[in-house]
DNA sequence: TATACGACCTACAGCAACTGTAGGTTCAAG
DNA sequence: CTTGAACCTACAGTTGCTGTAGGTCGTATA
């Protein structure tokens, strides 16, 4: 049996993560000792490093959620979590193409400045005026 | 004198976010009609644009506070702008980086996915598993 | 001039996915 | 038996907004 800063440790999860996990219904609720501290077995553990590694792949709790109720479903055909994993690539390769678009902004904007003062400094010129722009870049996040 | 709906309208920003962004001190606060209501005029208007603009391409807030207070002071030199915008091009790689490092996973768990059933999916057991991983893609984020 | 109605006002709650804090209890080593 | 690290609950804070409720203002039209 694990105290939850065992399981943290072995999953490299922060105690606090692992008690929100569970609030939130991610992880079930654990066995608790006498004294009211939880528990965990190798189920728990096997859970919790499922979640993790999603997570680091950029999957949302929520699909991590879908992906969780799948696999508890060992009959059905894997095309829906096929699906899900396909959505999180074109997620992926979406942030990085508007992400190079804006790398490439930076870049040029950066290249430009030759001033040594703010007055005329291209940088914030540029941050004035999109029209300078070349892109798009419409909404930010990602 | 634009009221706020207006000058949301040509900024291409929600009237919350203008009250947001009062609220926690980058836009000033504004002049009012009779009624109560904001009034804005031509400084203000580039002002936001400006914190569009550099949101667009990823700065924070904090970033944009920090351009903003530079560009009050034209005589300085603009080695700080520079420093700012620098440090913006270096985390937007860091993010092209690890995301296509994380294509790279999603793109082999996928391809290697060639079964039906949930039983022996591919991607659920790599998912279940780190160490059938190559790189070792590690916060999540970004 | 009256009225309708869209735009505005404040204040606050909620999103994702945690992280941090305060104030108190339990566990295990020495 | 003591000590102190690890645990407990409950709640606030993070970033950058977005949405809602309940009420007021401004202006175009009848």
């Amino acid at each position: 049996m694990l105290s939850i800063g065992t399981l943290a440790k072995r999953t490299g999860t922060k105690v606090q993560t692992i008690r929100y996990y569970e609030q939130i219904g991610l992880m079930p609720e654990p066995g608790r000792s006498e004294g009211g501290q939880r528990r965990y077995g190798a189920l728990e553990l096997d859970r919790l490093a499922f979640i993790r590694h999603s997570r680091q792949l950029g999957f949302s709790l929520e699909a991590i959620r879908e992906l969780l109720d799948l696999s508890d479903s060992p009959e059905r055909s894997c095309a829906q979590v096929d699906a899900v994993a396909q959505k999180q690539l074109r997620e992926v390769e979406a942030r990085i193409s508007r992400l190079q678009a804006l790398r490439m902004e930076l870049q040029r904007m950066i290249g430009e400045c030759r001033s040594d003062r703010v007055a005329n400094c291209r940088i914030l010129e540029v941050l004035r005026d999109h029209e300078e722009c070349l892109s798009d870049h419409d909404r930010p996040g990602s």
